[in-house]
RNA sequence: GCUGCAGUAGCUCAGUGGUAGAGCACUCCCUUGGUAAGGGAGAGGUCGGGAGUUCAAUCCUCCCCUGCAGCACCA
């Protein structure tokens, strides 16, 4: 029998009989490593116990201290516990997929019935059962036509075809877990016995389409959420309760900073304080492009369909935009992105490379029939404002000016209290315009500037733009979910379109490259992602309301009024609480509607001409002077830009 | 758009085959109270829209609209 040398964490290497497997492996080191043993780590690859070695290879030993490991075996079991008691209840539902997901995982089933809430705790409890079983965890490499013979024999069409799609070399692995089967590329646990009775909660169903594509099979999805044990569980279900507060539809209606109608399903109504908030962000960007050397245009709303036939989107996007009906003629639409307005802008007159880069940016509101199920409160929406630019520049200026969005959009974020953003690369999609040979001076432009700034980036291949790659910048809501804000894209498509050019130093005429960009992405979901990163205690410069003045008696009135003139006077916005309710109403109202500073004036105050200030979320109050109070708040409500 | 669930006062929600209730918010009165709800009174609803079943529908059925969760989509 030949031996193969296999290379622990510390360095030291042994040897083996080729074909031992891990649970082997991790025995012969010690009796209690071969008793706490749960998985591998094989030449970096996630192993189960029961696979045999047959080459030379690094490995590590895995327990349940190890917690990426340890989660991702026992969400994996759960899931195939939770399949098995699925079809021990109702043995006619069909079985799909059931992958690990963060914090858990899912199981999607056919079934012609709805699974109700009832059902759910139904399973529940069969799952209790089959881990208090203890069943074994076995695994078999089976052959291809044995498997699928298997699958047509007991009549689990899906799994047929998941073996369909498995590649020639992979091995075809089935799993029991007792008398229960599924085919699982693996690693799995020993036992059901391993899992976690009260570590587990069954959360939703939703519909999910077979593999992801809307034209086959709606299937019903149950998700679960499991950790090691249950104070990890109820800590994440806190960690939710918590995160639901933070919800900036709540918010938003708790701080009245806007609303929705059914009359406009997807468009906001900001009132006052939202539009305030959102002018700031505004004043805030249009200073920082200011800076950067942008220029700022404004261009139609309403432009002829002759226009979106040159861009493209006629063709390629009509089934999103807004047309607009009116007594003539012609066909008119909603402007669904503001690049062929700026087209129409750098058209005008001939322009030089002396006038490159040439950086044109406008707050543009567009408008996009986005489908019904998609809208969620001002993430995503059907009509938004932009803050959008785009810049024409040379070939040779192309890299440096991805540089500079780059560095910009990380700039504005910290700004704004986001640290991480994730990046994602997005590739050329099936349905496009332009050649390849375009598309690869595109995509490699983009991936070269995140090599060169050493940005951590994911690649999404396809799903880029219909005219170019595009980079997004990636933020994360309060429970989560990814929302794309900033945007970088480039387009050597539209100034060809647009027969747009520059003059050379030579003399002759070239088509500009043209990088389309979004900092914020959409005021509005950048609105509503800032309001759930601060649960909505923004900081100051941000907050719609800055300070209010309550008073305590109303023999304060009169000071209260001057303290909130002399606020006012120096920058800051402030109100004054003068009804006839106590301190305790009042701070008690003002800090659900998030307001940041409460300043309190009551007999003493006035005698003192001085206020008690007390910060939103802290009981401590504090009287101080109203001079040093002012110049400290004015201090505070500077945005970072100008401090 | 798809699957499932939901829609009753401004908000949060209860309720019934015989046209409706609570708390908070709102208005007025009393109260001048020191840091997250002082007391009382009053006003407020075509029960999301339409059709059907029924002597009678907020309640049952169907269609539509809107929202929520997930999926799909997201230039």
């Amino acid at each position: 029998m030949s031996q193969i040398s296999l290379t622990f964490p510390d360095g030291n290497s042994r040897s083996f009989p080729a074909g031992v497997t891990a649970a082997e492996v991790a025995a012969d080191i010690s009796n209690s490593l071969g008793k706490k043993a749960i998985s591998a780590e094989v030449n970096g690859e996630h192993w189960d116990l029961a696979w045999p070695i047959e080459t030379n290879a690094s490995i590590a030993i895995h327990t349940m201290k190890d917690d990426a490991p340890a989660l991702e075996l026992i969400r994996h079991d759960f899931a195939h516990v939770m399949a098995r008691a699925v079809q021990e209840i109702w043995p006619d539902v069909k079985v799909t997929i059931g992958p690990v997901i963060e914090h858990g995982w899912y199981y999607d089933f056919d079934r012609a019935e709805p699974f109700t809430p009832e059902d759910l705790g139904a399973i529940e409890a069969k799952m209790k059962e089959i881990i208090n079983a203890r069943d074994p965890v076995r695994t078999e490499v089976w052959e291809r036509d044995r498997a699928t013979q298997h699958y047509k024999d007991t009549n689990e069409p899906f799994k047929v075809e998941l073996i369909d799609a498995i590649s020639g070399n992979d091995p075809i692995r089935m799993y029991w877990h007792g008398d229960w089967q599924d085919l699982c590329r693996g690693p799995h646990l020993q036992h059901t016995g391993q899992l976690p009775a009260d570590g587990f909660k069954l959360m939703s169903v939703a519909g999910a389409y077979w593999r992801g594509d809307s034209s086959r099979e709606m299937l019903q999805r149950i998700y679960g959420v499991a950790f090691k044990n249950r104070q990890d569980l109820q800590a994440h279900l806190n960690f939710l309760e918590e995160a639901a507060k933070r919800d900036h539809r709540k918010l938003g209606r708790e701080m009245n900073l806007f609303h929705f109608e059914e009359v406009a399903p997807g468009s906001v109504f900001w009132h006052p304080d939202g539009w305030r908030m959102f002018q700031s962000l505004i004043s805030y960007m249009r200073r920082r492009q200011e800076a950067a050397g942008y220029v700022e245009v404004n261009s139609p709303d309403i432009m002829d369909k002759a226009l979106w036939e040159i861009s493209g989107h006629w063709q390629n996007y009509r089934e999103n935009m807004f047309l607009a009906e009116t007594q003539d003629d012609r066909e008119y639409a909603l402007k669904p992105m503001n690049c062929p307005g700026h087209m129409m802008i750098y058209n005008q007159g001939i322009r030089s490379y002396r006038d490159l880069p040439l950086k044109i940016a406008e707050f543009g509101k567009v408008h996009r029939y986005e489908p019904s199920g998609a809208l969620h409160g001002l993430l995503r929406v059907r009509s938004f404002t932009q803050d959008d630019a785009h810049i024409y520049c040379t070939p040779e200026q192309l890299f440096d000016e991805c540089v500079k969005v780059n560095d910009l959009i990380l700039s504005i974020y910290r700004d704004c209290g986001f640290e991480d953003v994730h990046v994602k690369l997005s590739t050329r999609p099936d349905n496009r315009i332009g050649s390849e040979e375009v598309w690869d001076r595109s995509e490699g432009a983009l991936q070269s500037m995140l090599d060169a700034e050493g940005m951590t980036y994911s690649i999404f291949e396809g799903e880029g733009a219909f005219y170019g790659p595009k980079l997004e910048y990636v933020l994360r809501d309060a429970i989560g979910r990814d929302w794309q804000c900033g945007t970088l894209q480039v387009d050597f498509n539209l100034p060809e379109r647009f027969n747009s050019t520059y003059v050379t130093q030579s003399g002759e005429k070239r088509p500009p490259v043209m990088l389309h960009r979004a900092l914020f992405g959409s005021l509005e979901r950048f609105t509503g992602i800032l309001i759930e990163q601060h649960a909505g205690r923004l900081p100051l410069w941000l907050a719609p309301r800055q300070v209010v003045v309550a008073s305590i008696v109303s023999d304060a009135d009169e000071y209260v009024g001057e303290v909130v003139e002399a606020l006012r006077v120096a920058g800051v916005r402030a109100e004054a609480d003068l009804r006839n309710e106590k301190i305790n109403y009042k701070v008690r109202e003002h800090s659900i509607g998030k307001v940041p500073v409460i300043l309190a004036v009551g007999q003493r105050e006035v005698d003192e001409k001085t206020v008690t200030l007390r910060r939103l979320g802290e009981k401590r109050t504090k009287t101080l002077s109203l001079d040093d109070v002012i110049a400290d708040l004015v201090q505070e409500a500077t945005p970072p830009d100008l401090t």
